[in-house]
DNA sequence: AAAATTTGCGCAATCGGTTGCGCATTCTGA
DNA sequence: TCAGAATGCGCAACCGATTGCGCAAATTTT
């Protein structure tokens, strides 16, 4: 059924010519006869010739494949990434394989391990959450350019693009403070994340710059399973001064955190208030959405990540690491 | 700052043996001496050698790499079709390379085009909603395998996976008709795409076989604006018998009709109630959510599908064209 | 009409591996 | 001790395209 194209040689043979002169009838070199290249090309279309691909990567020593490898391909946040990386990549004639880690160490190394296999000509990574050791990165280096985005590994090895979440953290607390809600808890995420990092630095410090006390046991994190969610969120209910208001890193977080409340008979934006980190468009179909949210711009991070990774791959002589920071835009609802 | 791994020549004369003779020690070649084995497999650890992949897809003939083109990468529905489709895929060894029609002719056209110009092994595809002229279809089968998932392409020469969307409108009408909700507002999909025509059949079949007379003015299409939708449920309400029951083919449709409806100071799931066709995660946290809804079993799509490809990929001779259907299930909140 | 160009095309190397075949050398058995 | 087998390795072709170089014929120049 499948029928598979002829090779310049099969071409070359037909017409009695070498296929050197097919080769560059067919890029118009202007040392081939017009004569020829019209026989060339009229044999080409008629017999459906296609260069083939792989030994014309083979020869250039480039795939115009980039590997992208994040932790979920089915969170709304990622999504929004990949789609600005395929966009960004697709004007330059690159295109995405992409891998998920579903944030697992051995499948991140993995992916990248058969991405390199697979011969792609740079890498973009979103680190997993359990990701603690970082030396396939190092190895992997080597072989071809790597930028990280949103989830990123602080070297100076590698460019990195990610948003400030540390300024977005210190804003939504400010803000929430000047609300008059100084009860904040912050229902964080998993401590191998810089980001993570980086929202509590944020919180900490308006709550300093305002004189607001920190309570330790307003900070929680939590894995990314319901049931601790909804653990960690039971032990911030009972505390005895329970907060006013939760800050949750992400917005499904909000929404397991919101059923707890509900089942305790809480009121959403009366009894608790939540903030969250991620601007995912349906909350706004929420009949009580947090009231406040960052944005994040997911898109623009995927395209500024792979601009950066085009640079090094298209001038890899003159390639230096760099970084690209984000502002985060605090959005009230 | 990147360095090269070695070639096999380099490792060859580095240690005085051929070429061939590195080769076949790095696979364990029975006529090659231990000594000259360990010799090789210590100097290619040391430098870190890694074969070209490029190489060697070019002699075999293979990339292991699959297309996949889709509507959209932010669609939660294709999202996790994907998500089953990297899976199956990476089990095998093969790599997904994705791209977007963004529901656009030319985009998809172009994707087709730049995959098989990049040497993919096989395409999975799920069409594009503009998508009338199918002929750079019939064009690349020419080159490598082509199966559609969810928005086929009904043709004897391709294999195809999809959800039997007239026997979920059917079920889902009938279930309606059960509760003694008859009037039924059908808004259903871009005309281009045979799930469109599929939901109309069942939603037709299942009035008729209850007697429930076929209303036109209740069955609506909307293309994929907001405001195409707010105009077509404004139509509805604004009829002399409005309906009492709206079934969207998609969520975000629903919630676009709950938000109009709601500034109409109709009460959702008592005025008037919601069923879709597409259950997506979020709105089981919605206060009111569609009274039923259902699954179409995404991830289930993109393995079965990704299984078809792997299938015609790897036994080219005897593949044929196959079918897989997929049932629905009903699901009431 | 001879010399200098230009035009048209083929030879062969190359990219980095894989593999059939053949040639030594060593080992085995009678 | 000597044929026959087993062992160890190299030569060279090959995958499909690109490209520098060279050679001959046609064309232009002097």
């Amino acid at each position: 059924m499948l029928q598979n194209t002829p090779t310049m040689k099969e071409i070359a043979k037909i017409l009695g010519v070498s296929v050197s002169t097919v080769s560059r009838a067919l890029q118009n070199h202007p040392r081939i006869g017009s004569r020829t290249k019209e026989r060339v090309k009229k044999l080409v279309s008629e017999l459906h010739y296609e260069p083939d691909s792989r030994a014309i990567n083979f020869k250039n020593k480039k795939s115009f494949h980039v590997g992208v490898v994040l932790p979920s391909l089915t969170e709304q946040f990622f999504s929004l990434a990949l789609s600005g990386i395929e966009e960004t990549l697709m004007a330059e004639g690159y295109s995405m394989v992409v891998m998920q880690s579903k944030n697992e160490y051995a499948r991140e190394t993995a992916a990248i391990a058969s991405l390199i296999k697979h011969g792609v000509d740079g890498i973009l990574v979103s680190l997993a959450a359990e990701t603690y050791n970082k030396s396939h990165f190092y190895n992997a280096t080597h072989q071809v350019p790597i930028v990280f985005f949103d989830r990123i590994l602080k070297h100076p090895r590698y460019s990195s693009v990610y948003v400030d979440l540390s300024k977005a953290a210190r804003d939504m607390t400010a803000f929430l403070i000047a609300k008059g809600l100084t009860n904040i808890a912050l229902i964080n995420g998993p401590n191998s994340l810089q980001a993570t990092d980086d929202r509590l630095t944020g919180y900490v410090r308006a709550l300093k710059e305002h004189d607001v006390p920190v309570a330790m046991e307003y900070i929680k994190n939590v894995d990314l399973s319901m049931e601790d969610t909804v653990q960690k969120v039971t032990d911030l209910l009972d505390l005895p001064r329970p907060p006013k208001v939760i800050m949750a890193f992400h917005d499904y977080i909000a929404l397991d955190a919101m059923q707890v409340c509900k089942q305790r008979g809480l009121k959403i934006n009366q009894d608790i208030y939540f903030v969250t980190f991620s601007n995912l468009s349906f909350c706004s179909y929420l009949d009580n959405p947090p009231i406040a949210t960052v944005e994040q711009f997911p898109t623009e991070l995927g395209i500024r990540a792979s601009g950066l990774l085009l640079n090094a791959m298209q001038h890899p002589d003159s390639y230096e690491p760099s970084e690209i920071v984000i502002a985060p835009e605090l959005i009230v609802r």
